[in-house]
RNA sequence: CGCGGAGUGGAGCAGUUGGUAGCUCGUCGGGCUCAUAACCCGAAGGUCACAGGUUCGAGUCCUGUCUCCGCUACCA
């Protein structure tokens, strides 16, 4: 902060429109980000806090087939959700628009439309994989075959996972679509790229050379692109869902994701202030700062700053890109298709009024230098033995004394001791240190220091014993008790970033007019006499029960474990009907019944199970999704349906012949369909 | 041998440019009783993943090895 700043532009990553947003996003960017644009708030900063859903991209259009409805209708469900559990959460947008919007779609096209009008962009035909059964073009990495170099049979069009080496697509071998599984065919289509490798050199100078204060992952990722020679990445795709490519003769053309995506920055702080945004993006004397987690990193510290110089016209890079690492679930990584997760929606409903406590376990425990874990008995403990042991009790007790001895009026600072002077002390030296922790990204680090401050207050009650006092020398316990309630206002001030809504509570007990940064760290907040309320707890106990309530929701989830009276509480809307289908097209399907004979987990995947079964009329192998919630011991032997003929395809490079029956709940949860009882191999079901 | 990040007391984490290993929680002992059995003081507990090297001195720098995570798909 060297350089004085007059605007500072805050974005946090967009959240992807596929699904809700959980404890791993909030850790790593919403929480973080929010803490710090409050605190510039505070200190009188001119802040601009920029976010939205990002609705467009193959994963969309895919989730919408699924569900049988529009893409539209995808994202506009998620966004919902997501705008509401930020707002619910306190996290504090200045706007939460979307790239569906009209801004969006004008902004971003004409952006393209400049850099192409002046030849920032290659245009290339190229021939591109397309699946005639799915009617798509397919990115490569909807694309297998077998390796050009080391003949590996399950290589992605990208690379080989085997051999390591970079691939493009039309070098596998028998290249096949993971869409549909037919063979795709080669057909012409033009593209634009941006030559990200023009833009090498000054990248170099500007990230290698200037930013060396950048955190060590965000550095070393950048260098190692930088050093390994960028190449033109293509801005556009074949898709009908997203900004339509506007120039002549691009129909079903869209802008890539990721060039859309960034410029979501841009469209919504149009949409904020129409008439100023300009100054906010165009000006050397406002501070970009993206806030993000550690996946995209590549494209805020590469691709985007570069499509910003090339399109020129003052804007601004960003003066630092804090991104953090990832959060674990108890042990295992976050999944969204697993529902392994902790959801915010959920949370807010579950645990009402505990919104804080979500900020102050994320923030304590986030991600900041490495990966780190999430468990629910951590979150209880944190709870129950620092926020409610230490900072909700030393509030409690200053306040209760008070009713009690000064029938709720503050009293005097009359006396002046040592230790007096000596606790004063130390709050503006605690202001500092969250100040410096916090202009450093350091996050954990800052809180820690606020709850000092709540430590401190414990420790000044203990070492002068009030109550002892009060048969004595009331005098001396007013001074005390004057003292202690300015350590609660200081508190109120000092937690307004992290737990806004328990700074809210505390004032009001504390009957404080506002909250002001600059008062943080004196002596006077308070005046005497000045009547406060009732004393109300800041946090409740977490008891046992509703822990293991949420370990046992989680539990549903996991791999191989049972929660049978769960299955009928959990929630999710059953998917919609699909299209009307005649009797000869289900006729058509010959399903039957089997029974497993082998059953192996496919290496090197999470959800495949290869299984050898007995059809009665073969023997056969069928490649199969259940690997999470069958292991291979308890397939053994079990009967099953099948769908027998269904064309086959190569999963992982193993020939899969059929298609297990399988019931599917939305949330995640799978069961096999199998006949009442033991039936024949080879029974057709119709 | 694709590229980055990480491996530190029982648990979760800090350790800036190399100078006697810290914090929170937990455990044990003591104190206090105003407070949500909360608070305060003290103690035990680590050959800093492993093996070498540079240095008067390495958690920190160099080399090698192992493990975890992301870039990175699979969900027929």
């Amino acid at each position: 902060m060297e350089k004085c700043y007059k605007r500072h532009l805050v974005t946090a990553a967009l959240p992807y429109a596929n699904g809700a947003v959980h404890i791993g996003h909030l850790a790593g960017v919403y929480i973080p980000a929010d803490i710090y644009v409050r605190y510039l708030r505070m200190r009188g900063r001119d802040v601009r806090f920029i976010c939205g859903s990002d609705e467009h991209g193959v994963p969309i259009t895919i989730k919408a087939k699924q569900q049988n409805c529009t893409p539209q209708e995808v994202v506009d469900k998620y966004h919902l959700i997501i705008q509401d559990s930020f707002e619910r959460l306190g996290i504090s947008f200045d706007i939460y628009s979307r790239t569906s919007s009209e801004t969006h779609h004008k902004t971003a096209s004409e952006f393209f439309r400049k850099l192409y009008d002046e030849g920032k962009f290659i245009e290339k035909e190229s021939e591109q994989y397309y699946d005639e059964e799915a009617n798509h073009f397919l990115a490569d990495r909807y694309i297998m075959g077998t390796c050009p170099k080391c003949s590996a049979e399950n290589a992605y069009g990208d690379q080989c996972e085997k051999c390591g080496s970079t691939l493009s697509p039309n070098e596998l071998i028998n290249p096949r679509s993971t869409l549909s599984g037919s063979t795709p065919v080669l057909k012409k289509t033009s593209h634009w790229y941006l030559p990200l490798d023009q833009y090498e050199p000054w990248l170099k100078e500007w990230i290698l050379e200037q930013h060396k204060e950048w955190k060590a992952n965000v550095y070393g990722q950048c260098k190692s692109w930088l050093d390994g020679g960028l190449q033109p990445r293509a801005v556009s795709r074949d898709l009908d869902w997203g900004v339509p490519v506007p120039v002549e003769g691009a129909e079903g053309k869209v802008l890539y994701v990721w060039f859309d995506a960034p410029i979501g920055y841009i469209s919504n702080t149009i949409e904020l202030m129409p008439q100023e945004w300009e100054h906010w993006w165009k000006s050397e004397d406002t501070r970009l700062l993206h806030f993000i987690g550690k996946d995209n990193i590549v494209f805020h510290c590469i691709v985007f700053p570069s499509m910003l110089k090339a399109y020129g016209d003052g804007f601004i890079l960003p003066e630092n890109v804090p991104a953090n690492e990832f959060l674990n679930l108890e042990g295992n990584k976050i999944s969204t298709s697993r529902n392994w997760a902790v959801w915010l929606h959920e949370y807010l409903d579950e645990f009402p009024g505990k919104e804080d406590v979500l900020r102050y376990v994320l923030c304590a425990n986030a991600p900041e230098t490495k990966d780190n874990d999430f468990t629910w008995k951590d979150f209880q403990t944190r709870n129950n033995s620092e926020l409610v042991a230490i900072f909700g009790n030393f509030v409690n007790r200053a306040v209760v004394l008070t009713h009690k001895y000064f029938n709720g009026e503050i009293p005097s600072h009359l006396s002046c001791e040592k230790i007096d002077e000596d606790t004063l002390a130390q709050i503006p030296q605690i202001r500092k240190s969250i100040e410096e922790s916090l202009e450093n990204f350091k996050f954990r680090e800052a809180l820690k220091e606020a709850m000092n401050l709540a430590r401190l207050g414990n420790k000044y009650l203990a070492d002068t014993e009030p109550w002892k006092l009060a048969k004595t020398d009331m005098e001396r316990v007013a001074t005390i008790l004057n003292i202690s309630l300015q350590i609660c206002a200081n508190l109120a001030i000092a937690f307004e970033p992290f737990l806004p809504h328990t700074a809210q509570k505390l004032s009001y007990m504390l009957n404080m007019k506002g909250r002001n940064w600059e008062d943080f760290g004196s002596d006077s907040i308070l005046r005497p006499g000045h009547k406060i309320n009732d004393a109300r707890l800041l946090f409740e106990k977490i008891e046992d029960e509703s822990i293991e309530h949420q370990l046992a929701k989680l539990d549903a989830s996991r791999p191989k474990e049972e929660a049978p009276e769960e299955t009928a509480t959990r929630l999710g809307s059953p998917v919609p009907l699909k299209d009307e289908c005649t009797y000869d097209e289900f006729m058509k399907m010959d399903i039957r019944t089997a029974t497993v004979l082998e059953a192996e987990r496919v290496p090197k995947t999470d959800k495949l199970l290869k299984l050898n079964i007995d059809t009665g009329i073969d023997k056969r192998t069928i490649v199969s999704g259940i690997a999470e919630y069958y292991s291979p011991e308890e397939m053994i032997g079990k009967q099953i349906c099948i769908l027998a003929n269904l064309a086959p395809r190569k999963i992982k490079g193993i020939e899969s012949n059929g298609m297990i029956l399988m019931a599917k709940e939305e949330n995640g949860k799978m069961r096999i369909v199998t006949p009442e009882e033991r039936l024949e191999n080879g029974s057709c079901i119709n």
